[in-house]
DNA sequence: ACGTTGATTCAACGAGTGTAGAGCGAATGC
DNA sequence: GCATTCGCTCTACACTCGTTGAATCAACGT
């Protein structure tokens, strides 16, 4: 049996969102076309655009679940070691596509620095001393420093590094902040 | 007396490097237009083509002593302190220019990578042990995430933070993974 | 003084982009 | 069965961008 309309359009629609994200993930939000995310997910330029709007809405669409928090742990040290995707070696491609872009588009500026206050409050929240929230913040930007020299800029020193090692090294140096 | 001919070359010439260095800090490479150069630099648009033959090439141009190093410090902790304008509490135009376009203009990337790869190479050499080269990798990323955070993203939780106080919170943390 | 060089501008082209509207063809509901 | 809905494609427009070659005008050498 044929697949129903809403299946039809259910799948292109998820096509165009994959690849959409894979795209933005690996070359940002000014060098993804339209019309490459249309070849891409097999399917013309202009349904792109029927069922997002603009590419601005795509973007946001493909980028939307980012702010969906990881679950907390009760040592705010291991909870920052294992967000950002740290424990699964590898981040989904709808976080790569908002960091990737995020010091360039404007939308995904303001979705990280929302996604980075957030887990900066969480931090803090369980830390002590007056100053909690600027050492929740500098261990915020310290596993966003490691997650980019890694997954986006790939230096060749980390490259073939096993997180769990990252983690080892890391742990200590967030305990200070921790402490 | 009116200027010279090569006076006015070399003060035009300035005015658009001065021009792109500032547009392709706050904006990036796709967003900076030849156009938009040109205007703030009071001058054609053609002559910004005549004088750097190309977009990219303005780009190179302009970014091009980003890679020249702060002066060697003798402990590596106070060194990665110092660099990438910490010391100052600000980068440099070309220093920002860079930065900004790093995660989406390829010749940013590998200019970025260039930077990076140098200072992980001094502070490793300056580390003991077998896993000084990665433990370098780390120092300098972390720096970059707190360079990202504060002079990129701006998070708030940073804006107002002076540049000493983040150092002093950072020291220890850099301890570790020195030691 | 005057022809020449060279810095600068004017006007325009060509490519690529996001986007809109008309049309097609198959699944749908009666 | 059949008119209709609707997912999808074709085509094209409007615009911006990097880029170019001719024109302009002042500084320069003689």
């Amino acid at each position: 049996m044929s697949p129903t309309r809403a299946e039809r359009r259910a799948a292109s629609e998820q096509r165009i969102l994959e690849a959409a994200r894979l795209l933005f993930a690996e070359r940002g939000f000014e060098r993804t076309t339209i019309r490459a995310v249309a070849t891409a997910a097999q399917v013309d330029p202009a349904l792109v655009m029927q069922r997002f709007g603009s590419k601005q809405e795509l973007f946001t669409r493909a980028v939307e679940h980012t702010t969906a928090q990881t679950p907390q742990e009760d040592d705010p040290v291991e909870h920052v070691l294992g967000t950002l995707g740290w424990k699964l070696g590898e981040l989904p491609p709808e976080s790569l596509a908002m960091l990737r872009s995020m010091l360039t588009h404007p939308e995904a500026a303001s979705t990280a620095r929302a996604a980075l206050a957030g887990q900066i409050e969480r931090i803090g929240s369980s830390l002590g001393g007056d100053d909690a929230s600027l050492r929740a913040a500098l261990m915020t930007v310290i596993m966003l420093g490691v997650t980019v020299g890694h997954q986006l800029l790939e230096l060749e020193e980390l490259r073939d590094v096993p997180p769990e090692e990252i983690a080892r090294l890391l742990r200590p140096c967030l305990q200070e902040l921790a402490r």
